[in-house]
DNA sequence: CCATTTTTTTAGATTTGTCTAAACTTTAAT
DNA sequence: ATTAAAGTTTAGACAAATCTAAAAAAATGG
């Protein structure tokens, strides 16, 4: 079966909100996608008889299995061509999302199959968000945030939620990227923010914001 | 200013429609885009108010400056979409024009700029097709066919026209792609079929229909 | 527990791109 | 030069996706 890219649009907001909150609601659904809450519920209702939700009037939606295997498989196109996008043709990670947006409603398999095989079966995006594989399995990446993290344990950063493009210009100043090791030296109780340690690089502090954004792993 | 996906369509067919006559007709649009003769009508009106062909009811019509300069960018699009399916997906040739049609679309400028530059500002598509540059300049490239050409000429394969399975299978098994340098041996007169002596190979025969569609340019 | 606020849904309109069927031009042929 | 055929346009309808405004349901807070 396809999908418009209007149902695809739907489909992985419902996605990534449900990735919040397990019943997703008309009102932040319209929010996510800049359309009006009238606009939403038209669109449930299709994708409802279509068997891709769960929806009870007034009572939010859910994917259903099918839906959410959809899900899935636009969120591996999505993030496939931002690694595209990153590793091959250069861009800065905080310009992607916009073009991957473009680049994931083009529906070929084979493209898709090709692509993964061209960057080499890359696990992640530029940010460190998992790529599903062609059956729909995502990696859950246990993850903590350096606001949270134990001090002096070494860890590597393995993602960072905030993609603007003023966090980039701040993680490229304190030389953090995917993959970078460091350690925590100290929390501030005062105002949450936190010293770290990157390698080959002198501590600094960083904000509570920031901190919150960063996810790390164990070595 | 920016165009739907049907606009860039029509735009790009009533181009290619161009290259055979200076004026294209409502039918043959139609034909081309699959579609029928009233949504050409109502699609040219509004390619007319927004000043990017001329048209004249019942008179047929053709791009303006603005148009033509449009329509090469998105050829532009296509091409080096196409030349990155097969060059770098390892697509075949005769598979890659129905993604790359779904890929010209994609808007962003930045990116075509920066999927050039990754594949080297390549000068033909996988058909020998000239790529236009940035600002709409298109190579012509005067070529012959091999149905036409002086024997014992050494010639250099600059394009095929026809781009289906069958022809490609065929083309194989000769050994001949773009680049390749053979010579005709002979025209026979009877059903215009031609020798030609691929540089490496056992010569051969080809029929008027195969070499009506190879383009090659002198060495 | 009832009234007010918030959220969601319905009803009806709009835009884009398409279609069919009928009307209208142009072309071609006798 | 008419007339038939071919090609083109108009008129009106339709589907998808959206919107506004009004109605309905649910949540909230005294």
């Amino acid at each position: 079966m396809n999908y418009s890219v209007s149902e695809e649009n739907y489909i992985k907001s419902i996605y990534h909100l449900q990735q919040q909150t397990a019943t997703v609601t008309t009102n932040s659904l319209a929010n996510e996608l800049r359309t009006k809450p009238a606009s939403v519920t038209d669109m449930l209702k299709k994708l409802q008889t279509k068997q891709l939700v769960e929806y009870e009037k007034y009572r939010g939606f859910k994917l259903n299995a099918t839906g959410n295997k959809i899900a899935l498989n636009i969120v591996r196109r999505h993030r496939l061509w931002e690694f595209f996008l990153v590793n091959k043709l250069g861009f800065e990670w905080d310009k992607v999302h916009d073009i991957a947006e473009e680049l994931e409603h083009v529906s070929s398999i084979e493209l898709i199959k090709k692509l993964d095989s061209f960057l080499n079966f890359p696990q992640t995006d530029p940010h460190g968000d998992p790529i599903p594989d062609t059956n729909g399995k995502i990696a859950i990446i246990k993850q903590s945030s350096l606001a949270e993290i134990t001090i002096k344990k070494n860890v590597v950063v393995s993602s960072v939620s905030n993609q603007s493009p003023e966090m980039l210009e701040m993680l490229k100043h304190y030389h953090i990227g995917i993959g970078t090791s460091l350690k925590v030296n100290k929390h501030f109780a005062f105002d949450g923010s936190v010293e770290i340690k990157v390698v080959q690089q002198a501590a600094c502090i960083i904000s509570e914001q920031v901190a919150k954004n960063i996810f790390v792993h164990h070595d």
